[in-house]
DNA sequence: CTTGCAGATTAGACTCATTCTAACTGTGTT
DNA sequence: AACACAGTTAGAATGAGTCTAATCTGCAAG
């Protein structure tokens, strides 16, 4: 369930710590993985029960330090709805969130460049956007699989 | 700085409330007073003090509830803005926010309809959504004044 | 080798926005 | 008057997140 990392991805991993200037730790290699082997955008919370099942003696701090480090250095996306626990995506591509009412799933919903692009349109000259995110909120009927 | 409501916006709460099964209280007029006074999209903090200044004896605790009641029955919408305090906004029309970096202030951005559109089409089949939050965060040019 | 250093990890204390609780108030009804 | 009921209130409780201070872990210098 928590398969190894891949050679691109501890690749990915080193390039995106070391270029940060930091290293390359077991603790972080272990966050990591839990990140990419399900891609259900996890609280800090659940980010902590997985990994400690294959490393038991990582601290809840610990996590909370690793996903702000991945975060910092761009390997992973903040997801926040409304006044939730926070949650952490490992897909980079540009997409918009889902979050589903009924079973409080969040799923990612892919954004496609033109989009992207009107919605930056509605910017006034002079705003200057770093960062956009968009969260849907509503229903999705059962059957519609994970658009994880 | 603080001046009444109109008779319009009176009715706008009363039919709000009402319509709900609610009351309209002096605490909620203060609150929602203060709403309309200064569009700036102020925290529960903000609110409570300037709306004592109005109604010495109200509590925070109030507040709380009051913002509550009005998200409840439509009269005002939530502004989440990554893990920091719950804004409020009254304005209803179709909008998206930005909050700058530099002042923290967050201003209102006017959504056209066919930006929704396409945005709501960008939804896969099967899913249904109620609310889209749009957020952008990032610097405003001092000058660009609240477009608020 | 030792020692020193810097960054990383850890447990636990702390913060603070928000929620909850239980007492109280005000208004309208029987 | 006694009651019902929504709303208000102060203060306690909650809990995600942050901070602190004590280790730990490589690695590099002496
Ligand atoms: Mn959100
Ligand atoms: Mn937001
Ligand atoms: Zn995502
Ligand atoms: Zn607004």
């Amino acid at each position: 369930m928590i398969r190894n990392l891949t050679e691109q991805d501890k690749e990915h991993l080193q390039e995106a710590l070391v270029k940060s200037g930091q290293k390359v730790t077991p603790q972080r290699e272990a966050v990591f993985t839990v990140l990419l082997a399900e891609r259900d955008h996890p609280t800090v919370d659940e980010v902590f029960h997985r990994a400690r099942e294959v490393m038991p003696g990582l601290s809840l701090a610990t996590v909370y330090n690793c996903l702000e480090t991945f975060v910092g250095c761009g390997l992973v996306r903040q997801v926040n709805h409304e006044r939730e626990s926070t949650r952490y995506c490992p897909n980079l591509a540009p997409h918009a969130h889902f979050r589903d009412k009924a079973t409080g799933r969040v799923h990612d919903i892919e954004l496609p460049p033109e989009v992207l692009k009107s919605l930056r349109s509605i910017l006034p000259p002079g705003f200057d956007s770093e960062v956009i995110e968009i969260s849907f909120h509503g229903r999705a009927q059962a059957g519609e699989q994970h658009s994880n």
